[in-house]
DNA sequence: CATTATGAGCCG
DNA sequence: TCGGCTCAT
């Protein structure tokens, strides 16, 4: 299943950035007066009392779990702060959370490449950062080095209690040190640095790995929650993964983890030692049983990729138990609800028996409503195919296989920035340049979209967001955010912004952008070949 | 009967 | 290119 990747031949530095309990921080950041209090966040409330998708530090103390049923953490917890997930148009809506993802990874982003993991995971590539910091300011020479920075945990550093940060400052300083550890240092800084930024400008903690690969990052990252960071120094990856056991390494979480204890018998990673590559091959194939020898030494190649938007985006929503839909017209009722404010590339439905799903690619032009209805035929004739003709009635074929999941989604994304609005751009060279072009532009009146012939076709794009319900701001598939002012759609591309131009600005300046070209949320994807919403942003910079 | 809603990625 | 399956949180 993983594909084994050598390390690349020059030693690297990665962070892992992991938000801790992130939705219940989201929720205790909008109101206050749960800070402190054990709180959890619920999807649902009416069943059992919704079911725990957050826990908050304070209430994993009483053993509440991810997972766990609103009544149950009530019970072991009684005083825990129950939030709902936001409900919109009758469906749980994350969206409250992803955008808070997206003010983190806009700050997270700004010292090396950047890859969103998830809602509310980054890994982050420092190396050139380090490398920099190591030529000009190395740790020691700093006459002061950060508290935050003093508090990480460094792995296989032996440390007594009220010296452990006396331990740690040594460490960071070390002038003895090879040139890996001394990166590394440098990367903790780094990351200290930018996890009191995103504290500062968000009210988010988070916690952090720092090693030379995204694997070791990861596992670090968990090793110290909340709020703190975790340094793991080639020296001490042996003895870590020796006593590792393998479940707790990602992907060995489900089957092949319980595979490999009990049809090899390991039960930590560095178990694996013993097998030859051959051995694990056979086993688990050329990629798995190679990706197997190599995590077992720590060795992990995987780059971190350059991309701050999700590939894909879903929705869907199930019909658990008793609430499985029974009768057509409930199933359409439901579609079409769920279909309004959404433009589905393909829609699936799912019901007791087999699992249908239909690929049903929808155009901007195409009208949800009858759309909506083609998907329930669908469904409806799928469901008198495979009831084998038991009964003719299909409402009662119906109700036998009653109707449990209704989702869809987009993907295999597409840059659709494509247009003579480029034009306007290209005269500039300079990204701020652009950017206050972009922003002129914006406060511009309708009149002058004569010069724009292109804002006529704009214009009915954004009727037709306003008919699917896409009229917020977007970033679209290169991380480029838009915005939409007066009739017009403008974007910024904040990775290429010079970070140091960015800086200079006053700082009103710098949060009146931050706050206009935020950082991505979902991306505004079209499917290839069927274009659904073009938006223009300006031209890359250089 | 009710561990949801979303994601990513590999394989054939 | 797509459906199926695995893994994660």
């Amino acid at each position: 299943m993983p594909i084994a990747r050598p390390e690349p031949q020059n030693a690297r530095v990665i962070a892992h950035v992991d938000m801790d309990c992130f939705y219940v921080q989201v929720e205790q950041r909008k109101n206050p007066e749960l800070r402190g209090l054990p709180t959890a966040v619920v999807q649902y409330n009416s069943w059992k009392g919704g079911g725990l998708i957050a826990v908050g530090y304070e209430a994993r103390k009483f053993g509440v779990k991810r997972s766990m049923r609103g009544d149950e953490a009530k019970r072991i917890c009684p005083n825990i702060q129950l939030i709902q997930v936001p409900v919109a148009r009758g469906k749980a809506d994350l969206n409250l959370y992803r955008n808070a993802g997206s003010e983190v990874v806009s700050i997270l982003a700004t010292k090396g490449r950047c890859e969103r993991a998830s809602i509310d995971e980054v890994y982050l590539d420092l190396t050139d950062a380090a490398e920099m910091m190591l030529s000009e300011t190395p740790p020691e020479v700093l006459e002061e080095i950060d508290e935050e920075v003093l508090k990480s945990h460094v792995l296989g550093l032996h440390v007594e209690g009220n010296e452990r940060e006396e331990n740690v400052r040594e460490w960071l300083r070390r002038s003895d040190a090879d040139h890996q550890d001394k990166l590394l240092a440098c990367g903790a800084i780094i990351v200290a640095q930018l996890r009191m930024k995103v504290l500062y400008e968000t009210k988010f903690t988070c916690s952090a790995g720092i090693a030379h690969n995204k694997m070791l990052a990861k596992l670090a990252s968990a090793m110290h929650k909340p709020a703190q960071q975790t340094v793991v120094p080639f020296s001490s990856v042996k003895d870590l993964l020796a006593s590792l056991p393998v479940k707790k390494m990602k992907q060995l979480g489900g089957k092949l983890g319980s595979s490999l204890q009990a049809d090899l018998g390991v039960n930590n990673v560095g178990d694996l030692l013993q097998f030859s590559q051959e051995k694990l091959q056979e086993h688990y194939g050329v990629n798995t049983g190679t990706w197997l020898w190599n995590i077992s030494r720590g060795i992990s190649g995987d780059a971190v990729v350059d991309r701050l938007l999700p590939k894909s985006h879903g929705c869907g929503k199930t019909f658990p138990g008793p609430q499985a839909l029974k009768t057509i017209a409930s199933g359409t009722c439901s579609i079409l609800k769920f279909l309004q404010g959404k433009i589905p590339s393909s829609t699936s439905l799912s019901d007791a028996g087999e699992f249908h799903k239909e690929s049903l690619p929808l155009s901007s032009t195409d009208d949800v409503q009858s759309k909506g209805c083609t998907v329930m035929d669908e469904e409806v004739k799928h469901k008198e195919l495979a009831s084998e003709a038991a009964s003719n009635d299909i409402d009662t074929i119906f109700q036998a296989k009653p109707l449990k999941r209704i989702g869809s989604s987009v993907g295999k994304t597409k840059d659709v920035r494509k247009s003579s609005i480029l034009k306007f751009f290209q005269s500039s060279n300079s990204s701020f340049h652009t950017m206050n072009q972009a922003c002129e532009r914006s406060s511009l009146d309708q009149a002058s979209s004569s010069s724009f012939p292109e804002c006529e076709e704009h214009s009915d794009l954004e009727q037709i967001d306003e008919q699917v319900g896409f009229s917020e701001d977007r970033i679209d598939s290169d991380g480029h955010h838009n915005q939409t002012r007066n009739g017009y759609t403008w974007g910024i591309n904040m990775e290429n912004i010079d970070p140091s131009v960015l800086d200079e600005l006053p700082m009103e300046i710098q949060r009146e952008i931050r706050e206009w070209f935020h950082p991505p949320k979902r991306a505004n994807t079209s499917r290839k070949g069927s274009t659904i919403v073009h938006y223009f942003s300006p031209v890359k910079k250089g």
